[in-house]
DNA sequence: GCTTTTTGATATGCCCAATAACAAACATTT
DNA sequence: AAATGTTTGTTATTGGGCATATCAAAAAGC
């Protein structure tokens, strides 16, 4: 360990959890090798790999749904909200592998922009039924818009085959222990 | 919205970004239909479905790595200082795609772990050079052989040629802009 | 009636990522 | 050599996503 006293200060670039896909050979030398550095180990893991993938994905996805102001995790819930009106708060969190406890501010920044609402249920006085405003599914109905065209663009980068390869496998590993 | 007054109280599950891979055909009247929830748009979205895999995907790599405390990106990181000893800490950073900012904090409890060790250049005093100390290279040793596990069960999931064609196709998603 | 469970909510903490600002060391220019 | 600019590691702060513990109201079970 270094000691605080001898330190500098300055600043950043983009920020993933796992490194690049550029893979070169590993230096046998020990230190002052340049260039690209050595990723084997990683390049070969599915896990590193699928979440590169699923990063680039989401970042095209932000960029595409700028004019929404959603980001994906929103955009879900919207959607599942439209096919499931008039669910409980927890059903539609459970649907989405998100906790209760966690969703109760998603669904609060939906209702404050006036996307989703939150009734009292007549059956049922604890929970709330939830459902999309008319600006909510005019919202959706754009944003499932330009989600088509992003599922367009991955289609072309992997062929129509691959895509459902991919979709696929992809599906297969949800089920790993 | 419901007003501050009128709320309740209680607890959780499990709660990941995007829902479950359970589809079943959407419930055509408004409300009171029971049984799962209908996902469609999102099951058929390929950034939802490599999601989920990739979760399930460290889900697993958690479990197998309990024994040594490891998370992805630790692990990551260790296996890129190994094949890379004496690279500079924003080098090992920016291969990562991790940002040298918040790269620090990672490298201070690697090596507060005793698994890495920072040590100041002799060419450049600014930077540290970075390298696995002893138990580093132990841990990360053991490491690689739980990880090795878990692609091989991975392997047997997709069969040989599908993981082959899963990380081609991952890949080429890498690119999107 | 009493107890247990469900439901929505709050508070809190951790991990990961992004941004701004900084000081020391270097590099460049003149 | 002095001034200027850049790189490097660092701090501080913020926000998102996920987890846990706890709570009160309502419902369900006994």
């Amino acid at each position: 360990m270094i000691s605080k006293d001898e330190r500098d200060t300055s600043d950043g670039e983009i920020g993933i959890q796992f490194p690049q896909p550029e893979l070169e050979p590993a230096p046998e030398t020990y230190a002052e090798s340049c260039g690209e550095l050595d990723l084997t180990g990683l390049s070969n893991a599915v896990g590193y790999v699928l979440r590169r993938a699923q990063l680039a994905i989401f970042a095209n996805f932000i960029r595409r749904f700028a004019e929404t102001d959603l980001k994906p995790a929103q955009y879900s819930v919207l959607l599942v909200i439209r096919n499931n009106p008039g669910r409980k708060q927890s059903e539609i969190a459970a649907a989405l592998g998100i906790q209760r406890t966690n969703f109760v501010a998603m669904l609060d920044e939906l209702e404050a922009r006036g996307l989703a609402a939150r009734a009292r249920s007549c059956v049922d006085r604890r929970s709330h039924s939830v459902t999309l405003t008319e600006e909510g599914h005019a919202l959706l109905a754009r944003a499932c818009s330009l989600q088509a065209e992003q599922e367009r663009e991955i289609a072309e980068i992997l062929g129509p085959s691959g895509r459902d390869t991919l979709m696929e496998l992809a599906s297969r590993l949800t089920n790993l222990q």
